[in-house]
DNA sequence: CGACTTGTTGATGTACATCAAGGTACGTGG
DNA sequence: CCACGTACCTTGATGTACATCAACAAGTCG
């Protein structure tokens, strides 16, 4: 346990959350925004490296990020280890140990960073008295299913170098959507040990790939700046089509 | 177009829906089954190798699986497939189609299906003026996320034999919350290419995986039925420990 | 200062893919 | 009825994309 976290007193005014002012998110009626505030019982900040949430353990909060980086993940036995998802600002975490009592999967900051905490008991009030709020729910656990989607085939019918051209552009989407991206070039606190991880290869076999993406100039990665300088190649190494920013529906 | 569809006339009535009767299924309020009974436009069936949902077209339908086996799965360019999850009876189809607009993968039966259908205009209409089923929703989704979980470590980290090993337990485990599944054995319409396609690996090593594990006396799969005659033996090859059943909890 | 993390490169090994062929079962049309 | 095609399973031969092992350099940290 050198892994430290410690609850923050100052707290975020959920009028004036970051969070709200990016076009990506809906904006709450008058009455959802008084339950969201009152419904938010803190604030916690969390290290580099440290646990978020465990693997087996039930937590009772759930957790929106307000700012930093963070990766879900699961281990087998011998240690081997599979990065499930990134989790950037506005990203939702713990909704299954909510659903299911333990969490099946572990999260931990990649970077610092500051987390706002809900109450796990109050999710059935908010599914009663606050639709829109839990159609959001909903709509985050669906696109995350979605994300999934992506990295399954990914892993699982993807070459290493289709594989690395993937994930490039899938973390400048993430980062763009998170208002963290300036044209192609973010901030990217992961390690190519994370990105082997991630796409199921060796770090070994992932930085030979990471370096030869780099040589033909598609890319540039360095002290944990990100910069994707041939966007449409990249897309041409993965096969797909781009995909469309996708807002929230109204219900 | 070789594939047909039709819509029945004969309708299972809600109150003997199939599903219901299952243990593993929560009962509904009056006012929650009598808005479900309306909710429902109708049923169709779907013959194997039948398309349900298509990828990239936007779907004014969701769907409960009836009776059936289906897979949900994404294509690249060149045709290499990956099979993102199986769908059982109770399973819930379309969600994200409804979140998005569009769908990012495909439904294809494996065999002949029943389906029960609802408009995807009602959801919101679902979500507002019937929480409890809306939290069905979510935890829906939820579940999916775990399965798709285990499938990305899965896919990639586990060698070719625990891949098989995980995915007959898998399926087993899923025809048993189904109903499906008499002591370890079971009909599963699958074929050994899908069972491929859906661990990441070539038909031909997934054919000499499988055998390897039949000589072992660890499986039986002949005419569509499996086997598991030593499921303590498959989870040791897994690496992990057995799951619980998770019931749905009340909000 | 040593200990550790992260990136990098070379040498070697292997778990897988690919290619090719044949076998059985099944349906379909002549 | 047979001839033919097709779907699925099976096996052997060969190739390769990856993993593993090992070593080292640069940066950071206590």
């Amino acid at each position: 346990m050198s892994k430290k976290e410690k609850v923050r007193t100052r707290q975020v005014d959920c009028d004036a959350c970051p969070l709200r002012a990016r076009e990506a998110f809906r904006s709450f009626s008058d009455d959802d925004l008084d339950f969201i505030k009152e419904f938010k019982t803190g604030e916690q900040t969390v290290e580099a490296g440290g646990l978020i949430l465990s693997e087996g353990v039930a937590s009772p909060h759930l957790f929106t990020v307000l700012s930093g980086w963070g990766f879900r993940y699961k281990l087998l036995e011998d240690g081997r280890r599979q990065i499930l998802n990134f989790a950037l600002p506005g990203d939702f975490l713990g909704v299954q140990g909510a659903m299911f009592d333990a969490m099946d999967h572990s999260v931990e900051a990649l970077d610092d960073m500051l987390l706002c905490v809900f109450s796990r008991e109050r999710l059935g009030e908010l599914f009663r008295e606050h639709p829109e709020v839990a159609f959001d729910v909903t709509w985050l656990a669906a696109r995350e299913e979605r994300i999934l989607d992506d990295f399954l085939i990914t892993v699982g019918r993807r070459t290493a170098r289709e594989k690395v051209a993937f994930m490039m552009l899938h973390l400048c989407e993430r980062a763009e959507a998170a208002g963290l991206c300036d044209d192609g070039k973010f901030a990217c606190p992961i390690t190519q040990n994370q990105m082997a991880d991630a796409l199921g290869i060796s770090h070994v076999h992932a930085n030979r790939t990471i370096r030869s993406l780099s040589q033909a100039g598609l890319i540039s990665w360095k002290d944990k700046t990100f910069h994707l300088k041939d966007r449409d190649a990249l897309l041409e190494i993965t096969g797909e089509e781009p995909e469309e920013a996708h807002p929230r529906p109204l219900i």
